[in-house]
DNA sequence: CGTGCGGTTGATCCGAGTCAAGCCAAGTGG
DNA sequence: CCACTTGGCTTGACTCGGATCAACCGCACG
């Protein structure tokens, strides 16, 4: 746990003007009914590669992403690290109502929380209907979409994998200043969620590359050429048109 | 007061004296307040094969496990499909709060099931905090377990991926009267739900019989002969010893 | 007595992991 | 300012595990 690392430019810690307020579990309470709860918050920033959950450890907090990227991840005897799930802005992270955490967190990219005791969480969870099922909605969210990306590693080649990563990337990640697509994650951490080795990830990416269907200015950044190309490779992801229930998101 | 569906020996249709409501969502309430939920149930009996819930059709129903195990399953656009978590009898199966269901469900074992529509089970639910946390505990452990299956997917070896089901199995499986442990899937459906071809699975167990670490007397019947062995191949699945929480199950 | 289906076994192929260099850009210290 | 290091990425050669294709077995069925 970073301690007091609330130096520079501090976040507004408003709820009213809180950016990500209604992509979140507390658009489900009025700002009268979230007062008590931020009463019992701490803002915590993180760096890249920052872990404030780990797997095994007892559960202590939980937390909404304000600004960033966080890893879910689980790790195997041997040491390899599997990212199971991401969680953007908005996300809630750590594990409620369970003594122990199921898995760790870390930063992917520079991140802001608002962070909260897990018991005074629970507590005030119990007490307020609506953010209980704030969270089982995004729960059940996140189970839907934990299940595709099963699907993904079960049966899909690296470049459908690949290509899925890209075309969720394309979908919601972030531009760069020239327009072009972030890619937030280095090789390692692509690899680590499509579950591929890094040589993998780098020459399928490369493929796609001389193939013309993107481009890749720097390792960081990525062009969309031609997204139905990539679209027919990933294949087999439900229907292609499946708008069906709120915010759609990249990954779990 | 439910319909007339009454043939043969019908399950005992009292919730008093339902073999599965502590361990289901409907152990969260009391008989009293039960009683409204129990009216609006119809109880449907499901032969093997027999689906549910198809994935993409909307979600009308929302029901608990009394009996048998149910697969959650997942198509892929070549028409494989993919096994994304099982029901045991007091898991509740279907998709709440969203017009969609994202899964399909499809009876393993003969199965017996108590039936809600999802309109008035969600209605009930919103009335009763208790039932809407019950709901929400089992949908995070089911997060939970998924996630350990994702792991298991996309870094573990055939062995590896054969060793923790049988270990499960073993674990929580049904016992056959010769005290056997019963395999209640067929060669495909392991398959379907470990990621592998039915060739591997075949290969893979029999491989470990003339290892001595198993026995298979009949094709859906299973001896365990050393465990420790089949454990260690199974190698990194978290702790070995996380007790935690509450009641632990096989997979997702 | 065939017929069909689930399971087993064998032969072959291919994709992704592994091992091993090499590359490039960004530090870092002399 | 330049030599040297460092870490992330790329590329190549090789290996191997699991998918695929193809028989084949055995049992339950009509």
């Amino acid at each position: 746990m970073a301690p007091h690392l609330r130096q520079q430019p501090p976040v507004r810690e408003d709820c009213d003007t809180c950016a990500v307020r209604d992509g979140s579990i507390c658009g489900a309470l009025t700002t009268g009914q979230l007062m008590p709860l931020a009463t019992m918050r701490r803002i915590e920033r993180l760096g890249v590669g920052e872990t404030i959950a780990w797997e095994g450890a007892p559960s202590v907090m939980i937390a909404i992403v304000r600004q960033g990227l966080v890893g879910r991840s689980l790790l195997l005897a041997d040491g390899r690290e599997q990212v199971v799930g991401l969680a953007f802005a908005g996300d809630m992270v750590g594990r409620p109502f369970a003594a122990i955490s199921d898995h760790s967190l870390t930063a992917i990219t520079p991140t802001v929380l608002c962070v909260f005791p897990r018991a005074a969480f629970e507590r005030f969870a119990a007490a307020s209907p609506p953010l209980e099922h704030a969270v089982l909605l995004q729960s059940l969210d996140a189970l839907a979409r934990t299940h595709r990306n099963m699907l993904m590693l079960a049966r899909m080649s690296a470049p459908q994998r690949i290509a899925t990563f890209l075309l969720d990337l394309a979908e919601r990640g972030d531009r760069t200043p020239a327009g072009h697509i972030a890619i937030p994650l280095g090789r390692q951490q692509i690899g680590d969620l499509l579950g591929l080795s890094i040589e993998t990830v780098s020459r399928r990416l490369r493929a796609f590359e001389r193939a013309g269907h993107i481009g890749l200015p720097g390792q960081r950044t990525l062009e969309m050429h031609d997204p139905t190309a990539l679209a027919a490779i990933a294949g087999g992801r439900g229907t292609p048109s499946p708008p069906a229930d709120g915010r759609r998101q990249g990954m779990a």
